[in-house]
RNA sequence: GGUGACGUGGGUGAGUGGCUGAAACCACUGGUUUGCUAAACCAGCGUACUCAGAAAUGGGUACCGGGGGUUCGAAUCCCCCCGUCACCGCCA
């Protein structure tokens, strides 16, 4: 949620970020309107602190005259108390309307954009930040996409899965299911060794956690939702970690915040189809061991560099070739103002994988969920959150099965073999 | 799921209709003093909105889990919700 203050003092530079995202005309107007409500806005609360604090004071003049024994003088003042009152009833819902609109539109409106980020329309207008200069791995024509070699070694029964739930819940066993262990193994103790605390949060969170990071209203048809108990099943650890610290007044020694977790992430992925969901390319459950940064907001954006760094990392000791995307403003999510994704390389489908999304919020969580820090002066600041994949299994383990097949078997990265005790699915 | 108790400022905790934004203690910050790894004393110390001011700051309003009600007036009375704790039931 964008902070009003923001939208007054920085008019231009809000609407020139927000043309990046190329919202629809209407939206931008918005920023015009919100401004003028939060005027009225401020008008009514003027007007009707003096009337309470009127009113307040006849109150104390009525219970003096009561003490007094002056129940005849009394009256008259109680009747006047009344008549301000009835008036104040009417400031009071003038003042919810208005303050109800300002909150709609200010969660309609998506985060402003970081100035280096280019606009356009969708995904096919991101740049690519860094690109994969070595060679791309060639299995030639009798490769097998992951859904085959999955079958072939046993390791993921999509049927089952379908079975038991539905489409897009594979069900992993024998050296699948240890695979996909070891991934989350190695990805927490990575993390670990960067300086993250290691959470295990609830999967399912109420909805002033899902509104906190920006999960609702936006992505509402996103979520699992069950109706029962009013709760969302989480489409990202992200979600719980970062509401760790919803509604909190840390100190500036406590930069920066760094949270780690593993959980796996509900998505219904309404409308998907085709090609894109064969597979493990897109599923309904995944596991996702997820990053978290709450930093100040001057360092922010080096800490975006630092977590980036990370998942380079994670992927080269892999042995993956992957590349850099930087978002531009169309694809951007809307509480993010930078995003980089990393694709892999997955090379029997000859396509790149989405593997994490590594994105600063700025305040548009903060502002949300009211996470602030006191600065150095004493004054309340709201504080910057960042999180990333670190990292999304089900595509890592698409193309880890299809980039090492080899005709003894898939062949398990140096590194992992430490996690999964053996060095080779045949 | 049932029954009961409870939910006050960073913490402990007083307060059962006006004199309470809220005692006291602890923690924290500034100062005074004593020369010894610290003590004593004094002072300050919540958040949000709003008005005035260049600012320091000052005025007003709201907030004692959340929402609603009673009342001239509520932390204090009533209702609903949420949470915590205890016991019982069930259970990995």
């Amino acid at each position: 949620m964008l902070e009003i203050k923001l939208l007054r003092e920085e008019k231009e530079r809000v609407i020139e970020g927000l043309k990046k995202r190329h919202l629809p005309e209407e939206q931008l107007a918005y920023v015009d309107e919100v401004i003028a409500l939060d005027d009225s806005r401020k008008k009514i609360q003027t007007e009707s602190d003096v009337l309470k604090s009127q009113i307040n004071q006849l109150s104390k003049e009525v219970g003096d005259l009561f003490k007094q024994g002056k129940r005849d003088e009394a009256n008259p003042l109680k009747e006047k108390v009344a008549e301000l009152k009835s008036k104040n009833e009417v400031m009071d819902s003038e003042m919810n309307t208005v303050k109800n609109r300002i909150e709609e539109i200010l969660l309609s409106l998506p985060n402003v954009p970081h100035s280096s980020v280019k606009s356009g329309k969708g995904e096919e207008e991101n740049e690519v930040y860094q690109a994969w200069d070595n060679e791309l791995p060639d299995l030639g024509e009798s490769a097998m996409p992951h859904w085959e070699l999955a079958e072939k070694y046993n390791l993921i029964d999509f049927k089952l899965g379908a079975f038991i739930t539905g489409s897009g819940f594979p069900l992993f066993r024998g050296k699948g299911a240890k695979l996909e262990r070891a991934l989350i193994n190695f990805f927490l103790e990575e993390a670990s060794e960067a300086g993250y605390e290691e959470i295990i949060p609830p999967l399912l969170v109420n909805e002033d956690t899902a509104r906190g990071t920006g999960q609702i209203p936006d992505k509402e048809g996103q979520m699992y939702y069950c109706e029962k108990d009013d709760l969302y099943l989480i489409p990202t650890a992200e979600v719980p970690i970062t509401n760790i610290y919803r509604g909190q007044l840390v100190t500036e020694n406590d930069f920066p915040i760094k949270l780690t977790g593993y959980t796996p992430c509900f998505r219904r992925e309404a409308g998907s189809y085709g090609s894109d969901v064969k597979g493990l390319n897109r599923v309904h459950q995944f596991d996702k061991v997820e990053i978290v940064q709450i930093q100040h907001p001057d360092k922010s954006y080096d800490t975006l560099m630092t977590m980036l760094s990370h998942v380079e990392g994670l992927l080269n000791k892999l042995g993956l070739p992957y590349r850099i995307l930087k978002l531009c403003g169309g694809d951007t999510g809307s509480a993010a103002a930078l995003t980089y994704d990393f694709e892999v390389y997955s090379a029997a489908q000859k396509r790149w994988l989405e593997v994490s999304s590594v994105s600063n919020f700025e305040t548009f969580q903060t502002n949300r969920m009211k996470l602030r820090y006191k600065d150095e002066n004493g004054k309340t600041q709201l504080a910057h959150t960042l999180n990333g994949s670190a990292l999304a299994l089900a595509r890592i383990v698409a193309a880890l099965l299809e980039n090492n097949q080899t005709e003894a078997g898939i062949k398990i990265p140096e590194t992992l073999q430490a996690y999964t005790k053996f060095s080779i699915i045949d």
